[in-house]
DNA sequence: CTAACTGCAAACGTTTTGCAACTTT
DNA sequence: AAAGTTGCAAAACGTTTGCAGTTAG
């Protein structure tokens, strides 16, 4: 599950340029630590990790480059929590479970939850995407 | 669909009283403008929908109320989108879908969406609830 | 009378923005 | 060279908090 999917984990370079999005040395350190496996991270998960070696990246730039990454399609958010955005660098279809009580976040593989019927759209509209969040608490 | 259901709109200061909220005048005003239809509200749109009438609410009361009922059951979270919290006053069994482009949120019956399995839940832990939002944008 | 609530303004944490310096193409 | 990106600090945004004064029970 936690497995690295299809990211060229070895030409992280190429594979912005062909994502749209322009490689610098900021952004392949922060897509290297996301697509290194399967996880949610926060902004400031993300500012902290990327800031354990060089080079240095600033706030600005790790949210710009998020917000780089959702648009082009590398990085979905996740909203669990009222207070801020995770960031999944798993774009496979699948959901989240949610502990209330830990904050932590799990995924849901699409074998593991089953949506049977959807409701009609609106005129005029298509699918963008079905969110299913399963939130848990201790009992 | 969009009908009062259950919520005594006669004596709202009593319903209050029956939840564990002390009823004032500004958290009665607030309730009115909640429980007169399902709807979608964001705390600036309740700010501004209270403030149009006697009496005044400052932004901290109705964030205080609007805590108070989520913390007592009255109304629901809803977070479709990461910027705002929107607080949802039918806290009967449904979901939601939300449009992207124009920031529209419409409930989704139970009748009309239909959840088949579930996932095991972690050991110690049970079930809290389970948000569906249905994402739609323009063809 | 006491506990609970209110308004205000200040504080908070997350996210965005303006801009000059610097990379990428 | 042109276009795009970075860092910094400041600003913006939604939300929370501290506290003196007010209201409910």
């Amino acid at each position: 599950m936690d497995e690295l999917s299809d990211k060229p984990f070895s030409d992280l370079a190429g594979f912005l340029r062909s994502c749209n999005v322009t490689p610098t040395a900021q952004r392949i350190q922060i897509a290297r630590i996301l697509f290194a496996k399967n996880a949610h991270y926060s902004a400031e998960d993300l500012y902290i990790a990327v800031n354990t070696t060089e080079p240095r990246v600033s706030k600005a730039t790790v949210y710009n480059t998020l917000g780089a990454f959702v648009r082009e399609g590398l990085i979905k958010e996740v909203l669990v929590d009222s207070s801020k955005v995770f960031y999944d660098s798993n774009t496979t279809p699948h959901q989240h479970l949610y502990d209330l009580d830990t904050g932590e976040i799990q995924d849901i593989g699409p074998d593991q939850i089953t949506l049977q019927q959807l409701p009609m759209l609106p005129a005029g509209k298509c699918l963008d995407s079905v969110e299913v969040v399963v939130k848990v608490r201790k009992q």
